[in-house]
DNA sequence: TCGTCCAAAACTGCATGCAGTTTTGTCAGT
DNA sequence: ACTGACAAAACTGCATGCAGTTTTGGACGA
């Protein structure tokens, strides 16, 4: 349940400021008031929709400045990550991280944004993994959930797929060589710059 | 309801394990069950407490890996915080932080560690909104707020107010000059010795 | 004494109803 | 036409009831 209204929120079927009202969600997954109810609830501590007394919960309108701060937020904690990545990652992980890192440039050539993007996300989890930090890898996931509706869009901007495969490649090679400092630097400019690219996105459009 | 539910939690007057019934709850608090319900389900999202279907929910069995990450993030967290509020303080902010920071020698002499701790939460707060980070700001206060009861009684430690304000002037005078690396530093250091600390204090006593 | 099984009690998940509040729509007065 | 007020509709918050599941306690047999 929660899981549906996230999925719509996030796809972007209920626009920011959409209204949610219990009834017509309950109605919509046949399903009594109830568990609607506390699905909104829960999305409301995961701060997904907004909630005042007596109000419909209501989609989560992001200002511009707060997804300034959370991509920042994101590329500290990319950051992070990949820097005690190169320090912890184990034989396999590394080895894993490479292989995959290294078949994906098929992806690139494919050119399927969407297929790049699946691989991207598992990408980046085996970094959050990799840190051996279960809350590092918990507020990672959290942020990275809470902003994959604006960088949905920028893999289908041109040469975007290529350039994110040579970022990859620095972070990737700096782990390998356990180079914590250097894996820590292409991390966090790899998200700044995914940052920079969807500000764009959404000065334009949204 | 969900803060009456989260207080009795991290106060420890519902230690780790315990099953939260909602009947027993309700009636508690003279309420239905329906709003303790979705307390539940709130205090859930924030991991306060498990919940598997069909089951009581039970307060969070917090392991002893799982603290030692929650200590190392947030120290990374402190960290990036007080870089950023290096850089990025107004002189006003620079001035409060000097400000409180000295007065805060007197609480150190009088030796009350309950004001003194009450004072410490203010310090660390000054550096989450000095970096001028909404979601940074976000991260760290529910990290902080999750790892509360751990950090309790290490005030109570013989020296441990001293060598706290020590720390602090390390992190005060690097901000004042605006040097990022040593702010970041200085903040990092400190959240890692309170966790050193607590460490040996749960593995005591916990 | 210990283990096993079964029935009763306890508890969760969901539906529904009611009271109180907010929103909406209409109509009279300007 | 426009504003204001008022009534109706819509909606939220909470209580309660029921069905289905889990837990508990005890009786029976080894």
């Amino acid at each position: 349940m929660v899981r549906a209204i996230a999925d719509m929120i996030v796809t972007g079927e209920m626009p920011p400021g959409e209204r949610l009202d219990e009834l017509s969600l309950a109605a919509r997954f046949e399903v009594s008031r109830t568990p609607v109810r506390e699905a909104l609830r829960e999305l409301g501590a995961m701060s997904l929709v907004g909630r005042e007394p007596n109000r419909s919960a209501v989609v989560m309108n992001v200002t511009q400045a707060r997804l300034h701060s959370m991509f920042e937020a994101m590329a500290e904690l990319e950051g992070i990550c990949a820097r005690l990545s190169a320090e912890r990652m184990t034989v396999d992980e590394r080895r894993g991280l490479d292989i995959e890192h290294r078949s994906s440039i098929h992806l690139v050539h494919s050119g399927s944004p969407e297929d790049y993007s699946a691989y991207n996300t598992e990408f980046h989890n085996r970094l959050y993994r990799g840190a051996h930090n279960d809350h590092l890898l918990e507020l990672a996931t959290q942020t990275r959930a809470r902003l994959a509706p604006f960088r949905r869009a920028q893999f289908r901007l041109t040469g975007r797929l290529s350039k994110s495969y040579d970022e990859h490649d620095r972070i990737v090679t700096a782990i390998l060589r356990a180079d914590c400092k250097a894996a820590g630097q292409a991390a966090f400019d790899h998200v700044s710059i995914v940052s920079d690219a969807s500000a764009v996105f959404v000065a334009a459009h949204g």
